[in-house]
DNA sequence: CAAAAGCGATAGATTCTGCTCATAACGACA
DNA sequence: TGTCGTTATGAGCAGAATCTATCGCTTTTG
């Protein structure tokens, strides 16, 4: 794309529809709240521009009439005008909070906090068209994502707020562990069944390494109630964050650790030194509150 | 419709895409033919009647970044920009020759003078859309049309230039009026075959009157052709504009008239003090020539 | 036929806009 | 900490846009 210069003005092409729907300058003037003679002047320009008059002028009291050039200009002028309208609705709706936004998320985040965030923000934003998404790679990318929820800090030009600490607990059969907290120790050798080592999980298991604590890890899934199914088939334990025991079912039971584990750190992060869209800066505010 | 305030400014908008595409003020303005500074304050004024950034100025040497609103601004002002362009290039075709124009005509002019004329209308202006009405309504009116043929003056505010004079002849059968011309006393009592009393049919009639003439129009009809082959098959004899005389069959014979009739005149005419356009402009140049 | 009314065009004065030039301010990077 | 590559800003100026007032034209009216 080279030098484009659009010489056309909205304003001429405006007061073109206005004389031409008024009949006379004048009125077209009083109509737009300017005097008659501005209103010459602006045809006077908008016919240099097409290189023609748009306006016969019978003189006398008649009104003017539209030269065939005349129309030419107002149809696509009308179109040029009916746009702009329509882009400064846009802008108009982009800023009340219409539009899309995108949010990087995970299970727990979606099963628990986000049910009732995205509620109240459609409820306060009905036209609001907001997109979750709960790919999870390996590098927790923000491209293309307003928001991402994510499970610790996260490097590179981000900004991030802690949503809330969530601790980790240990989850077994019921009847399995009588009596209080269950001693870390009691994971050692123990049969387990846990998520992937990505995310919070490598950390976890950096603990029970530093610890001493080496659990027989029998299976792995990345689904939180796949892991609760196996613990219920009898695999083994787990070891998961409170917010993944969402849909903890009867049987099992939760039983606090001694000593605890540092909790998983719930963030959510957006992209640093970017204004955020409106949509964006309200969920922030929802999800802090 | 009431007051429209438009207060995009199209130069603001390929402003910003020129930014948005380069990245960076600068370029932008060596594209637009700006200084850096004036492309600034574009975006400010723009950034100002949107109401908001649609910039991220990351600082130091990284490009700028569109913000959400800047993109939703961008997409719409694309598409202002390209209707403005197709504006330009309407008018562009407009005044090259583009563009319909409605001519009122009837027969004999359809059929002898506007081929020529509209074939070479058509070379010149290959778009253009030519559009013939053979309606002839008891009041001839010029409203809807560009330009009118008409045999005779028209009243109102029109402008007209006499095409040519089209002589009257007397069609007859081959060896009803052996000779030279046929003197005008030799209509009385004639049986007579006729168009309808309109146009210039009734001053004929009327010039037959004062000169003591008497025919007795056995047959009228308005296409040419017709009255033709109601001579042909002996109903009468007829009187007739040359030009109407055009696919005469080989066993009629045009006779002039002693005295001769005064002329059917044939004008072209359009409305006055109307900007004409380009094509109709051009066509009464083609006809006149 | 002259006066009045309605209309657009134009001139002059004034205010605003928009540009350029020069320079400041700022972040990144060495 | 300077230098580079940005954008932002201030001053000055030229031109654009507007207003007021008036002119000239055409039709209508008396």
């Amino acid at each position: 794309m080279l030098i484009i210069k659009p010489v056309m003005d909205l304003r001429h092409l405006a007061t073109l529809d206005a004389v031409a729907a008024e009949g006379t300058f004048g009125r077209a003037a009083e109509r737009l709240g300017y005097t008659q003679s501005a209103v010459s002047q602006q045809v006077a320009a908008l016919e240099k521009t097409v290189g023609g008059a748009v306006f016969d002028r019978p003189g006398g009291p008649r009104p003017v009439r539209l030269t065939p050039l005349g129309e030419v200009v107002l149809a696509h002028g009308r179109e040029l005008l009916a746009r702009a309208a329509a882009t400064e609705d846009a802008v108009e709706r982009f800023k009340a909070g219409e539009g899309r936004i995108d949010i990087g998320t995970f299970q727990s985040v979606t099963n628990v906090i986000l049910p009732a965030v995205v509620r109240r923000l459609l409820a306060e934003h009905p036209r609001a068209d907001v997109r979750l998404s709960e790919e999870e790679p390996d590098q927790p990318g923000i491209e293309g994502l307003d928001l991402l929820f994510y499970d610790g800090r996260l490097d590179g030009d981000v900004e991030q707020v802690k949503i809330r600490d969530d601790p980790y607990r240990l989850v077994a059969p019921r009847g399995r562990f009588p009596g209080g907290p269950v001693p870390l120790e009691a994971l050692h050798d123990a049969q387990m069944v846990a998520q992937p080592p990505i995310c919070d999980q490598a950390r976890v298991e950096r603990l029970y390494a530093e610890a001493g604590i080496v659990p027989r890890i029998v299976f792995r899934t990345s689904d939180n109630r796949g892991v609760l199914s196996m613990v219920r088939a009898g695999l083994g334990v787990a070891v998961l964050p409170e917010l993944a025991l969402d849909q903890c079912p009867d049987d099992l039971v939760a039983h606090d650790l001694d000593p605890a584990l540092p909790p998983r750190e719930i963030y959510l992060a957006w992209p640093a030194n970017r204004t955020l869209a409106p949509l964006a800066t309200r969920f922030i505010e929802l999800v802090r509150a």
